[in-house]
DNA sequence: ACAACATTTGGTTATTATGGCAAACGTTCT
DNA sequence: AGAACGTTTGCCATAATAACCAAATGTTGT
């Protein structure tokens, strides 16, 4: 791996990092329904307001959402939608454990 | 979010982040031209042989690469192909974050 | 049985991520 | 100006990750 793709590969890992947590891998998938403010996202999740508020900016760190000022509130919007299409892929892989987990079990 | 949906995305983001360190990514890559030993990787990433070791044992325990061993070597595959589908999507993130530090820089 | 080799495991340390709380900030309303 | 609201920021404690080294494991060849 040379320096420079070090620096690729690095990118992209951020990227993916940002999606590898169940709260910001919930709200990304929310937001493909339409933008939502944080307040609505702190009702849903059972999480500090801070903290929410922390894990949106990560996704919009990583280029993955926008967000916008509007009054009193802040909205959040997928900035990237492609980021969800990979989703069945994940679940593919989880199904794939789940299988061999299955049979394991078995003997 | 229920606590059935809280262990799914558990889950997926579980997946997610196997992916999300530099020299996984490009091993998984470098995997899906064909099995390679883990010595073929230690030449090629400039690490220990035990981070290398562990990190593709980070990527087994996700269920992306299988492993075997033959003789004293183990090789490891990709098991879940369409994990690198998605790269395309994350270099279009990678591309828009350019596009808008450019658009900055130039205020 | 022993040496050489490929890999994994365990221990240690440094770094980074997470989540809650309290304080600060900016906007709206009175 | 001041109160109320939504959001972000700073700080802290805790937990998870990453990398290296050394030791352990399993396999092959002598």
């Amino acid at each position: 791996m040379t320096g420079k793709e070090k620096d690729f590969y690095q990118a992209k890992a951020n990227v993916l990092k940002a999606l590898s947590h169940p709260t910001r891998l919930w709200m990304a998938e929310k937001l493909a329904d339409g933008e939502r403010c944080v307040c609505e996202f702190v009702e849903e999740v059972d999480a500090d307001f801070s903290t929410v508020s922390k894990h949106l900016s990560v996704l919009k760190n990583a280029g993955i959402v926008n967000m916008e000022k509007r009054g009193k509130q802040v909205f959040y919007s997928l900035k990237v939608p492609c980021v969800l299409q990979f989703m069945n892929c994940v679940e593919e892989v989880l199904h794939e454990n789940y299988k061999e987990a299955a049979r394991l079990q078995k003997r």
